[in-house]
DNA sequence: TTCGAATATATGATTTACCGTATATTCAAA
DNA sequence: TTTGAATATACGGTAAATCATATATTCGAA
């Protein structure tokens, strides 16, 4: 992970939202990130795959959803500052969490132990 | 601190370079700065303004010098942060520290208790 | 007081990043 | 095998960030 990769993937409003949405519910799909943060389906796709292209997050794909996750195999120095950054900062997503919350019906959540 | 605005202060290999040398020599001023990173003077001059304005950098003048130091009123977590990148990627400063240390005259340390 | 070294800032040009819109893809259900 | 929902990507257009150059400021030494 280069560095100044890394922390321009986090210098970006939608991005930095996403990341830490993720961070805290461990995986969410496009359309709940849409929902939460109010953003359209192409901005929060095109900074997804962003996020992804470097090394930051992995997706999984079921059924017609596709599934953003924290790179499990990231240097644990790059997701404790990830966490840390989220633990301090619980504030800057009070607003799309309880979006999120108030979702209607979110997709159900499947076990990914298969790899699907 | 803002934290899209301290993302975005790191999100520039030049900034970076600079938060990162400083984190390791404690202290430095603008023209160790220029001959470690060999870069021009307005160059670092502009980032290290930037760095000072959001709140990550602090100066003081001594004689016709400017040293710059990380602001010891950070957040911990943000400290944290800095310390973290810094330990982790030591050989991202390998060639700038190696031009430091062979630099001829640098300008003498003073303590600055007396806030000077 | 003038001169030079160290640093800061202003300005216009250029590059980079982001955005909205339109379109493509994938897959499940009918 | 067609339709619709979820997601991805391509393509200009716009805004933001960076840069080089020139100039201003500050201060110590002559």
């Amino acid at each position: 992970m280069d560095l100044l990769t890394f922390y321009k993937a986090l210098a970006d409003n939608t991005r930095l939202q996403c990341l830490l949405l993720i961070e805290q519910e461990q995986e969410l799909c496009v359309c709940e990130l849409m929902a939460a943060l109010e953003l359209s389906q192409p901005k929060i796709s095109r900074h997804l795959a962003q996020l992804k292209k470097v090394g930051i997050l992995t997706d999984r794909k079921h059924k017609q959803w596709v599934y953003y996750r924290i790179d499990e195999h990231l240097a644990d120095w790059v997701k404790g500052i990830i966490t840390q950054t989220y633990e301090h900062n619980k504030s800057f997503l009070q607003i799309a969490t309880d979006k999120l919350n108030s979702m209607g019906s979110r997709p159900e959540r499947v076990a990914s132990c298969c790899n699907n």
